[in-house]
RNA sequence: GCCGAGAUGGUGAAGCUGGUAAACACGAGAGACUUAAAAUCUCUUGCCCUCCAGGGCUCGCGGGUUCGAAUCCCGCUCUCGGCACCA
């Protein structure tokens, strides 16, 4: 017979496969009997396959193939995630296109994950960088700007002067530098485009409770998206000439400034003795002309704006200037108080300005204690101390009480004697009920004795720390005597009702910057027009039912968009009370003019004016936007009496959408009059913008909306229409960085846009961040080759959600949540009907060298396990990454350990000669018989929890006992060989055509265990006596536990031990051991 | 500083809801086959005392619960990962 030769049989196999389409995807899933098992998509780099994924591949084929043989519909599929930097920075030092070099490099990628031999279906292989990729990609986009979710603002950026590009936070290492070039990232000025992940941010956090994903994971996003529960609190800032001083909601003057503070201890509100706010908050530069120190203050300014991350992680001392001339005051007891700023305070968090609290917050102490600012005590940092026996108290109940709350437990004095400190009267007195039994109490003190003081405080430590427990309130009038969480309540709502702040819940996580000034990467599907963006606008306000022009946010809107020059129309309309949509109509149209430049921003029952006024007018204007409108009534005519009737409101859409470039609407996400149902209706028979917002007032009736209606009135801005994708990248482009996007030089790029969109648009030239590719891959290989969507209904919901996805843990922040945050956007929007991708998840572990270093040219310690592959084979490398240890760990490669496995596979192959055609009673021990029915249940057991290190292990055991056998029977064999098939599938297909059969091993199905086989007749029962083992006996399987002690008892080892004493106790476990005390 | 994960032979690691610690593999040692080497096969291999028999010790450290703890509880040490002036 011939050697086991991997080189030929394993090429042999796979061409064989792909000829006969066994990795196709089956036509016949369903719900119940599909398994989506996905690969993480990789980057193709120059380098190639490394250790890791080939580990991530040899482990989802494993599986994969598994669960095809328990007659599971199996989907697998591989693609490249191919736009991206490498490529791009390549193509600058060689001036060869990325296109070239990316396929180049995908193609080799591809070969060496085909040589392992993964069962995957090449039909539905896609790359991010395709156009019929991408194109969808952009799509996405599109779908988030309608949606109200991409946005461009111009804010602080991270930029990579290196890389000549805008970074996530994502992409920041956590010491400032550019992730890829290492390079120290500055902060930037700039205008891009963001996707507004924030919105989901609670949603993000509430799904992680459904999915199986490792705990460590879902705590990491957990933190990264940094949920904190507090208030926002506004502080009066008076103008400081007038002399009158705000108390609470009163309005002194009218140039009295507010200044909005998130805190999570509002309770601590009296304790507040100055203001800090970033040196970046807008206010400051408000004041410029009342603060007295202005050229300090900027010289400080300027000093932090050049600081980079890492210059202000170093710098641990506290720095910042004092606002001189103007001050704040405590909307509580109307003290005032100074306003500092300082680089301590993020602008980036919260409003970017705090309410420091010295005597409660370690960095406002540090603070206060630098520059000699007043420092407030405002909760009873007294200690309380039960004296008692260290015998009477219920440690159990203690150790409860811990869990929750703060138990300082402090051992002092003569033995035994020890005292429990508790920062709370209220709670110390349950412990002493519930947690100190018998002899009781000795004694309770208070850290205000000066007997108790030498207890618990050394010298050093009696000086002043900030205390940041949570206890009773003191010094702090109405909130007085109150614990914390009361407090906090009641402080609440003292200020809601004042008007004076609000409960607030503040996330860490930010919204996504995806704009990249790059060239290789999917051009954002958007066009605009400078010159429409930055003429003159004629806005015309058209109020709701029974209002007027200046009500709800429109007078202070006018305010601001008269301050920049534009004109505003805002006239009351006829009969507020009794409205006719046709006489309003007739009344602006004889009082104002209409232009390409006008805005239309609407209200409520303002809606419907709209559209009569559009359909009835000729002039094209810039925009509508339509705030809590209907173009229905919803309300039945007693709600509303004085309303027309709904037959009157019959609308032509098709020449209301013609009549205006743009339509935004904005509803009030829990607004009840008019149902959100309508308002995505409107939108749908608009093409319109939808931006759903939770408003500070209900109906958008009062309050200043600053963030949504600076977003809702950009003009000159445009999407490109979803029949125009994908917008193609052009080839005539330089890529030698610049700062500007490559994209800005191209002629190609730009033509056509003025002829279809009209003279001034001009295509946006940034790029899409890569890893808005990889956040919908997986929706890619359901439907590859669809050209009306980026998948079928009916395929999504064939195949999704994924059920095991494995990949890297580097990409926990990044990926893996815009994923979810993809998922979510579509199940909003009636795409899918889940909301979380992918149902369990897990991390492959990283491959180390052998010398137990990160793989690295610099140590020389890379293993390529394309090499591995043509050394020892495929097989042996998908079984060797297997073994090493659990998928999970870290852990290094060893070179003999592969020979180990390869060896391994030798003997299984030579294992072949001693096949014998006969039942496996004839001729083997009834042993060995049980031992392949035990292995059969271990490794099925094992593959469905991923240990596959242990499952090989137990195959290793059976195929050691085979070889002991002189013959052994072809069933037996064949056993082996159908567990081996999906870590080792060329060789099982080898030997399975050498035993004569004609069809596939990967078409046989799992073998199934008999149950009679794996029970043993005699067991092993372990003797103990006090609990240390002293022998063991054979015994049959059901023998009662009487016969076992009785035997046990007679044992001469467990008769020596016992040394003639009387057992006190005996203890059976069936089938295991006899345990006797004495 | 905060959050998380982990620590078992010379090495990678097994060890189920507490029940013979170290399965499987690597490495090492001895032997068989061979002129020799490689390959293969057999045996030994946690540590200590001992010719053997046998005994003692051992899962980072210290306590506790239990007839019995690698496993459960408490405290500590160290290693690795994440976050970090987040109010």
């Amino acid at each position: 017979m011939d050697q086991y030769n991997p080189k030929i049989i394993e090429k042999k196999w796979q061409e064989e496969w792909e000829k006969k389409g066994l990795s196709s995807t089956p036509v016949d899933a369903t719900r119940d009997n599909k398994m989506y098992v996905l690969p993480q998509l990789p980057y193709p780099s120059g380098s190639g396959l490394h250790a890791g994924h080939a580990e991530v591949y040899a482990a989802c084929d494993i599986y994969a193939r598994f669960l095809r043989m328990q007659g599971k519909k199996v989907l697998q599929v591989f693609g490249l995630d191919s736009f991206g930097l490498p490529a791009e920075n390549y193509a600058i030092k060689t001036n060869v296109h990325p296109r070239e070099t990316i396929n180049k490099a995908g193609e080799m990628f591809c070969e060496q994950v085909r040589s392992l031999g993964i069962s995957v279906d090449w039909d539905r292989f896609v790359r991010s960088s395709d156009p019929n990729y991408y194109q969808w990609t952009q799509w996405f986009f599109l779908l988030m700007y309608k949606r109200g979710l991409a946005y461009r603002k111009k804010q602080s950026v991270n930029w990579c002067d290196s890389c000549k590009t805008v970074l996530a936070n994502e992409q920041v290492t956590p010491q400032g530098m550019c992730e890829r070039c290492e390079t120290v990232v500055i902060q930037k000025e700039m205008e891009q485009w963001y996707l507004k992940i924030t919105e989901y941010a609670e949603r993000l956090l509430e799904g992680l409770d459904r999915i199986d994903w490792p705990e460590e994971t879902k705590q990491r996003q957990r933190n990264w998206i940094g949920r904190s529960e507090g208030a926002e609190i506004l502080f009066r800032i008076p103008c400081g000439t007038c002399g009158k001083k705000p108390v609470g909601q009163t309005i002194s003057c009218a140039d009295d400034k507010t200044v909005a503070v998130f805190t999570t201890r509002p309770d601590t509100i009296f304790g507040t003795t100055y203001l800090v706010l970033a040196p970046e908050h807008p206010f400051i530069q408000n004041q410029k002309s009342k603060i007295k120190n202005w050229n300090e203050v900027q010289a400080y300014i300027e000093k932090t704006g050049k600081k980079t991350e890492l210059d202000r992680q170093i710098e641990k001392e506290k720095t910042g200037v004092e606002l001189e001339g103007i001050q704040a005051i405590n909307p509580v007891n109307g003290e005032g108080i100074p306003i500092w700023i300082a680089d301590y305070v993020l602008a980036t968090y919260g409003t970017g300005a705090i309410m420091a609290v010295p005597a409660h917050d370690e960095r406002d102490f540090a603070f206060a204690k630098k520059f000699g600012l007043k420092i407030r005590q405002v909760v009873d940092p007294t200690e309380y101390f039960v004296a008692v026996d260290k015998a009477n108290v219920d440690f159990k109940k203690l150790n409860e009480y811990r869990k929750t709350i703060f138990v300082n437990e402090i051992v002092f004095g003569a033995e035994g004697q020890f005292t429990l400190a508790v920062r709370n009267k209220k709670i110390m007195n349950k412990i002493v009920q519930n947690c100190i039994t018998r002899g009781g109490v000795k004694g309770i003190y208070s850290s205000g004795e000066e007997s108790v003081q030498d207890w618990y405080k050394t010298e050093e430590e009696k000086e002043y720390r900030p205390f940041l427990d949570e206890a009773t309130a003191i010094n702090s009038d109405f909130l007085n005597d109150l614990e914390t969480k009361e407090a906090k309540e009641k402080i609440i709502q003292h200020l809601e009702a004042e008007r004076m702040g609000k409960r607030h819940i503040q996330y860490k996580l930010r919204d996504w910057s995806v704009s990249r000034q790059r060239f290789w990467g999917a051009p954002i599907p958007m066009i605009y027009n400078e010159q429409r963006a930055k003429n003159k606008k004629h806005y015309l306000f058209l109020h709701g039912y029974r209002a007027h022009g200046s009500d709800c946010f429109r007078s202070w809107l006018k305010h601001e968009l008269e301050k920049q020059g534009h004109i505003v129309w805002a006239e009351d309309l006829p009969n507020t009370d009794k409205p006719h949509i046709d006489e309003q109509v007739d009344f602006v149209l004889r009082t104002a003019d209409l232009s390409e430049d006008t805005v239309i921003v609407a209200h409520s029952h303002g809606g419907g004016v709209a559209f009569r006024l559009l359909e009835k007018t000729k002039q094209k204007i810039a925009k509508v936007v339509l705030v809590d409108c209907f173009y229905k009534p919803e309300f039945t005519d007693k709600k509303r009496p004085d309303v027309e009737k709904s037959d009157t409101w019959t609308f032509d859409f098709e020449k209301i959408r013609a009549a205006a470039d743009e339509f935004v609407i904005v509803h009030d996400r829990d607004e009840k009059t008019i149902s959100k149902k309508q308002a995505e209706e409107m939108a749908e028979l608009l093409g319109a913008r939808l931006i759903f917002e939770t408003p500070q007032e209900r109906h958008f009736t009062g309050a200043k909306e600053p963030r949504i209606l600076e977003e809702s009135l950009v003009t000159g801005l445009h999407p490109v229409s979803e029949h125009d994708l994908p917008v193609l990248l052009p080839d005539d482009v330089d890529f030698k960085p610049t700062g500007q996007s490559p994209l800005t030089y191209s002629e190609e790029f730009q033509k056509g846009v003025e002829e279809q969109y009209g003279k001034g648009w001009k295509r946006e030239v940034d790029t899409l961040d890569t890893f808005m590719c990889s956040s919908w891959y997986y929706y890619r290989y359901l439907d590859p080759h669809n050209d009306t969507a980026f998948a079928s209904k009916e395929a999504l919901k064939r195949w999704m959600p994924v059920d095991f996805y494995l990949g890297g843990e580097e990409h926990v922040n990044g990926h893996l949540l815009y994923s979810r945050f993809f998922t979510k956007v579509l199940y909003d929007a009636g795409y899918i009907d889940f909301d979380e991708p992918f149902l369990k998840h897990r991390h492959q572990g990283l491959i180390l060298g052998e010398d137990n270093r990160k793989m690295s040219k610099r140590w020389g310690n890379v293993i390529n396990p394309t090499d591995v592959v043509n050394t020892f084979g495929a097989d042996t490398v998908r079984m060797y990454e297997m073994f090493m240890g659990p998928l999970e760990q870290t852990k290094p490669w060893s070179t003999n350990g592969v020979k180990g496995v390869r060896r391994f596979l030798d003997k299984v192959w030579r294992l072949h000669a001693s096949v014998v055609r006969h039942e496996p009673s004839d001729s083997e021990s009834a042993e060995l018989d049980s031992l392949v029915h035990k292995t059969v249940k271990k490794v099925t057991k094992d593959l469905h929890a991923m240990s596959f290190n242990t499952a090989i292990a137990k195959m290793m055991e059976l195929v050691n006992a085979m070889q002991k056998e002189e013959k052994i029977c072809q069933q037996h064999f064949e056993f082996i060989l159908l567990l081996l098939s999906p870590f080792v599938p060329h060789i099982a297909e080898e030997l399975w055509a050498m035993l004569g059969h004609t069809t596939s091993i990967t078409l046989e199905s799992w073998p199934v265990f008999d149950p009679s086989k794996i029970v043993d007749e005699m067991v092993m029962l372990v003797l103990q006596v006090n609990g240390k083992m002293r022998g063991s006996i054979e015994v049959g399987r059901d023998i009662s536990d009487d016969d076992a002690k009785t035997t046990a008892l007679c044992h001469p080892n467990v008769v020596k031990w016992l040394g003639g004493k009387e057992p006190k106790k005996i203890i059976v476990v069936p089938g295991k051991l006899v345990s006797i005390v004495v």
